[in-house]
DNA sequence: GCCGTTTTCGGCCCGACTGTTTTCAGTCG
């Protein structure tokens, strides 16, 4: 109820930092801290309201952690963090983004080269010192200088400091602070702006704008929020902080009746605001953030957002599409895709439970959350065998189905089915063999491994295992994780055609971490035959919630409602399954 | 850092791969 994520996103950087530290990340310390990440993020209580000696009755929670979570609530911070922040500043951490580069190697780099961001890694890389370290050679230099090539090339500038903060680490912190807000005395409307509302990859400062006639309340609420460490600036409108996590939000409040209009300028995108702001001066109007006005300065509309795209002669515009990407023309014509709700989608299809190694909710409980969300259908995909450590064997799947054979009835109105999400090899090659494939319902083929081959490698082995016809759809394309890794390079137009000439489906992945494919892949598809999957990759019945993120991003993505399979009946969710199993 | 305990330390998941090795360490998922 009242998680508090920015308490998570701290314990997730600790976990993180004492990785780098202890030179390993299965240090038991590393994994104490992971292990308190999840405890922190399943408790469904308030935790600020229990006592030190309360919090170490939770599982996964003990003296040392309990200190901390009490320091959080207390300060907005933790000593042990800002003290390991000063100790690996972000610059060196993110060179351990950079892959072939792990915590070892790191600090030896750092400690017998002086390598403490990216030039001076270039450096030492340019002198050829490292290979002259014990256990590093010149493939090591040459493996890591191709790393640095490949993610600059990509535009991806992991060595230095992010300036823009990937969505997953914002927009959950940015929510809860835009929530408690809302639930202030009046009721004041609240919404968080900028890129976070057009579900952009990552963000700058955030921007919550807030409609009341009580600002000084709202700003003091603000301020004094727990996941606040610091406020940077405070006048009448405007208050700025920055978080635990070191995340700038800033707050405008406005009077209620041009909140919309405040909306639509701090949304964005800005090419897209100064789209508006043309077709209005065309009219001899002007648009600002205090909304649409004439030539005497008379209103002519400023809320609800929808009154001012309408002024303007537009059908209104989803946030998500609002990049100038001809959404403006389309929305004069009245012929922009609809956006993809929430409400309409009817199952989910890539769903992991405890038989993964990384699944943490039970088969019963992921089909009692899955149904409770009124699902028409569930495919249950643990992962296949080839992720060794995760992985589920020929006979536990067997026996898996033999449990879902059992709980079929447990919700009559839920069709089950069972799959797994198999793993593209090297090769393009999937687990098992296509005869045992072919006993499961429904199987997700993708990516973990191998991120760093080349383009045309890697197009050659999703084409191939989208050729493979007991391979139903592509899980999370590109395997990428915003701000972190990469995703493998592939000629997105190949694989495209490919998609719609075997009827494989591509994934929506719903993970703010992932949005994979991309949204330029999915604007990409539009016209083409392609069918769509938008699923959570469910490894707790909390991830369910995802979805919400899913059908933004296929919004985002112009992706056509009709296009996407788990939008579709259930009779004809199934009929489409069974004609593609020929 | 947490847990369990036959109470106060010893155990806590791992397997493939790669590059550097001459027997293994580090990375990755």
């Amino acid at each position: 109820m009242a998680t508090s994520h920015s308490l998570v996103a701290l314990f997730r950087e600790l976990a993180q930092l004492a990785a780098l530290d202890e030179g390993s990340s299965m240090s038991f310390r590393a994994r104490a801290y992971e292990n308190a990440v999840e405890a922190i993020a399943s408790y469904p209580g308030d935790l600020a309201a229990l006592s030190e000696r309360q919090l170490t009755a939770i599982d996964g929670i003990g003296p040392a952690t309990a200190k901390k979570i009490r320091e959080f609530f207390q300060k907005g911070s933790i000593a042990r963090l800002e003290e390991l922040r000063r100790k690996y500043p972000p610059e060196f951490v993110a060179l351990g983004r950079i892959p072939g580069i792990g915590p070892k190697t790191l600090l030896r780099l750092r400690d017998e080269l002086g390598v403490t961001n990216v030039e001076t890694l270039a450096a030492a890389l340019a002198g050829q010192k490292l290979r002259a370290l014990p256990g590093l050679g010149v493939k090591t230099e040459e493996k890591i200088l191709q790393s640095i090539e490949r993610m600059r090339a990509a535009g991806f500038e992991p060595p230095a400091e992010q300036a823009r903060v990937p969505i997953a680490k914002a927009m959950p912190i940015v929510r809860e602070l835009a929530a408690a807000l809302a639930v202030l005395p009046g009721g004041p409307g609240v919404q968080y702006c900028g890129s976070l509302r057009r579900l952009d990859e990552t963000t700058g400062p955030a921007d919550i704008v807030a409609a009341t006639s009580d600002p000084l309340a709202v700003h003091a609420a603000f301020a004094g929020h727990q996941a606040v460490a610091r406020v940077l600036e405070q006048d009448g409108t405007v208050t700025s902080v920055e978080t635990g996590t070191g995340l700038r939000v800033d707050l405008r409040t406005v009077d209620p009746s041009r909140f919309g209009a405040a909306c639509l300028w701090r949304t964005g995108s800005p090419a897209h605001v100064a789209r508006l702001a043309a077709r209005a001066a065309g009219r001899g109007w002007t648009l600002d953030e205090e909304g649409l006005k004439d030539a005497d300065g008379e209103t002519v509309a400023a809320d609800p957002e929808d009154a001012i795209y309408e002024a303007l002669g537009l059908a209104p515009i989803a946030p998500p599409l609002r990049e100038d990407r001809g959404e403006i023309e389309q929305a004069e014509r009245r012929a922009l895709p609809a956006p993809v709700r929430l409400e309409q989608v009817r199952g989910d299809l890539h769903v992991h439970t405890t038989l993964s190694g990384d699944g943490r909710s039970t088969l019963e409980e992921i089909l009692d959350s899955a149904a409770a969300r009124g699902y028409e259908y569930l495919a249950i995909t643990d992962h296949a065998e080839d992720l060794s450590m995760n992985g589920a064997t020929r006979e536990q799947l067997a026996a898996q189905r033999a449990q879902i054979e059992a709980l079929r009835g447990r919700h009559p109105g839920m069709a089950l089915l069972h799959g797994s999400e198999l793993n593209i090899d090297r090769e393009g090659d999937v687990d098992y063999d296509p005869a045992f494939r072919r006993t499961l319902d429904w199987c997700v083929a993708s990516v973990h491994s191998h991120f760093d081959l080349p383009r045309a490698e890697q197009t050659r082995r999703i084409l191939r295992a989208m050729e493979d016809p007991t391979v139903h759809v592509i899980g999370h394309l590109s395997g990428r994780r915003i701000g972190t890794r990469m995703g493998i390079d592939l000629d997105v137009d190949a694989v495209l055609e490919r998609a719609a000439a075997t009827g494989t489906a591509i994934e929506i992945n719903a993970a703010l971490a992932r949005l994979d494919a991309s949204s330029e892949v999915l604007y990409r598809a539009r016209g083409m035959d392609v069918t769509f999957v938008i699923s959570t990759d469910t490894h707790h019945t909390r991830e369910f919630a995802r979805m919400e993120w899913g059908v933004l991003h296929a919004t985002r993505g112009w992706v056509d409602p009709e296009r996407v399979a788990n939008l579709w009946p259930r009779a004809r969710f199934l009929d489409w399954l069974h004609a593609r199993r020929g």
